[in-house]
DNA sequence: ACCTATTTGTTGTTTAAGACAACAAGTATC
DNA sequence: GATACTTGTTGTCTTAAACAACAAATAGGT
């Protein structure tokens, strides 16, 4: 079944466009791949040997990729070259969060190279946390080489971004509203500045370079302290809804407790589905996710075990509900989700499987996302990167 | 935000898919306005008027699309030509029902000519319906002047489609299970046969040719005597799902209630939003929608009203979730649905908003759906059309 | 009624970029 | 060391869009 609804696509192509097009699609399947053959680009592209020549040249002399002989037997035959991110081109990654901000440099190609975390007092303002990002990415910058290059700061938000402007609608746990960050950042650093809502970053993450590789229908699912998000990709396209709000998987309602979630809504997934109550449980007062998951794995005794299979069902109701609406591929976890997802996998998905539809759930598998730490940092530097890559002729890099 | 997730564009273009998808984006904005100026074609694309022109008479030779001078005035300057859909390239449409099938005539400019009901036996199988549609069909092209060409068959499924195989995976109504049903009807017509939801084709004939035209976030639900069924458009593409039963949003779960929807779950809004209720209630028994519709809106007695603002506070309760998931423009209601929502439109979108994020619910209508019982038939025919528009040149439309 | 400004359609030429073909370069196998 | 095979490079061909100049058709003003 065909899918477009026609609203999208409707300009036309000249051959400058197509030559944008090419351009883009070499580099991004570069940059996702972190190094790839020439010769696989020439059968993935389906374009000629001597056409994607052309537009490897381009590429390099835009300071975007580098080629070198690759290394180790091939085959018979030629060997083919190996084509890889400029690694001279970097992205900031900001993730504020509510006692600290942590600021990281991630190259195109993939790597995380420096990433400083700076404790804050609680509750910091957003006028707070750029000032202090952009005191740490000035520092950064001189500590650069002079043949670095910058595309920009992608910056995680844990709260609601609206798309259009780049502004933090609502950001809950931080407490901020309305918040014009991109263009307050921007104007601090004089570097391009993008938003993104942390879940649907991570779920990003993970669809390109984590364990939703080459996955086009994907729900991912992330719980901190901070309630439950999530993110979703179908067609190969994250699910961004009009303004940008989609994919707040947590204020789901799923049952007519009258439990209350961090935003006030009673009986969603975020509502039952609680880290704190594992936590108060276990008499862990301030714990991170690996202290946590040691007591769920280790725990033994049935008013554990009961508390931890309740709130398996409640993810399970949600994740049921999630099937039905997108009939995904794969379901990622993350966060102390997966906690409760290796507790009892089975279970987990035995629980799904009953809640959904037997065809949208048949084929559904559950799995942990595989980028720790990195997620979000990597998610948020895909922002500028992306705009990177979408024109790499038109897009200026900064200098460091 | 940018929000491709990487996974999809990796072909390259050649000047010769430059064409294709020029000469695809031409016929697919004659096909969605019925018909368009040329001026307008131009400045739409993007493209030079000469390759416009030239595009236009290529899609004009393979028998398209046709010209004709634009009547009434226009404003200054020499007028431009009318670009219309060739009304003699058409589609069948099949809706097959519980107690009848409906076999419909599309032209490629969106008119229903003709259209023919057959009655059947309760509980038909899918071999009585292919052998049903396939008589009509073949009766129908009979009628046919010469120079009719067929674009193929667009079946509406009141249940499950595997989406790779054309293969009715269930159909709870209809009690069908696995049924190769596209392959059947291609075998005894000789046409290329497309299924699709039908709930999901309801939402694309809305979102192309209805309420929602133009809107590339919305939300669809449909409620019929088979319970309730939904389509979402997310970025202007349909949510399909990695295997095409995406969508089922009637089956989400809401409630702790142990009601049971058609499908077996328990508390979902299919369960709690029920026209058999009402119709038991209004002690109707086989009722046209528009005969419990009346009911409804004359409806005086607390009792009655207290009924049908329990099913809309359900309603809002799927309709809030919804709203968090994916941040529609619009919502559209179809089906017993619009009765309920237009008892008190009000209530209702209040509703919706007291159970969602502020963020999301910020800008959202809902509205009624306007396409009435063409909804089904154009959605159907939207499949075979869609096959033709996205290959013009290499599609082969049959004789009649 | 005629002239001008304006917009659109048509035609011939130019230009950009991918395809193609031929050849050179480098590897594995026998 | 010869051969087969794959890949990179270079020059030519081809396709299709842009561009420019002109013709056609309208509205408005005199």
């Amino acid at each position: 079944m065909v899918s477009n609804a026609g609203a999208v696509t409707n300009r036309g192509q000249s051959s400058d466009s197509v030559r944008q097009h090419n351009l883009s699609t070499v580099l991004r399947l570069v940059h996702l791949n972190r190094e790839i053959l020439r010769s696989r680009l020439t059968s993935i592209t389906g374009l000629n040997r001597s056409t994607v020549s052309a537009l490897i040249s381009e590429l390099e002399e835009l300071g975007l990729v580098v080629e070198s002989e690759s290394k180790g037997r091939s085959g018979v035959g030629r060997p083919s070259l190996m084509v890889k991110p400029n690694e001279n081109v970097v992205a900031f990654s900001v993730n504020p969060e509510i006692d600290a901000t942590t600021v990281s440099v991630v190259t195109l190609s993939g790597q995380v190279v420096e990433r400083r975390r700076k404790l804050m007092g609680s509750h910091p303002s957003p006028e707070d946390a750029v000032r202090v990002s952009a005191e740490v990415i000035a520092e950064m910058r001189k500590s650069f080489g002079t043949q670095v290059k910058i595309a920009g700061i992608g910056v995680s938000v844990p709260g609601q971004v609206r798309t259009s402007d780049g502004v933090i609608r609502y950001a809950p746990q931080l407490g901020w509203v309305e918040s014009a960050f991109a263009t307050s950042l921007s104007q601090e650093t004089g570097l391009d500045v993008y938003l993104g809502n942390d879940a649907s970053l991570g779920c990003l993450a993970e669809a390109r370079f984590g364990t939703a590789k080459n996955v086009n229908d994907l729900v991912f699912l992330f719980a901190g302290s901070g309630g439950i998000g999530g993110g979703v990709v179908s067609n190969g396209f994250t699910v961004g809804g009009a303004a940008g709000y989609a994919g707040e998987l947590g204020h789901m309602k799923i049952s007519s407790s009258g439990r209350l979630d961090y935003s006030g809504l009673p009986g969603t997934l975020e509502s039952l589905v609680r880290r704190e109550d594992l936590l108060d449980f276990f008499k862990l007062y301030v714990a991170t996710d690996e202290e946590l998951d040691a007591e769920i794995k280790s725990s033994e005794s049935p008013r554990a075990k009961r508390l931890i299979h309740d709130q398996l069902d409640s993810l399970a109701e949600g994740l049921s509900n999630l099937v039905n609406i997108f009939n995904p591929e794969v379901i990622v976890l993350a966060g102390f989700l997966t906690s409760l997802f290796e507790f009892d996998p089975d279970y987990l998905l035995t629980q799904v499987k009953k809640g959904s539809l037997a065809a949208a759930a048949e084929r559904v598998v559950i799995r942990k996302g595989a980028l720790g730490s990195d997620l979000l940092v990597l998610g948020a530097a895909e922002l500028p990167f992306d705009a990177l890559i979408s024109a790499p002729t038109s897009f200026t890099l900064k200098p460091a």
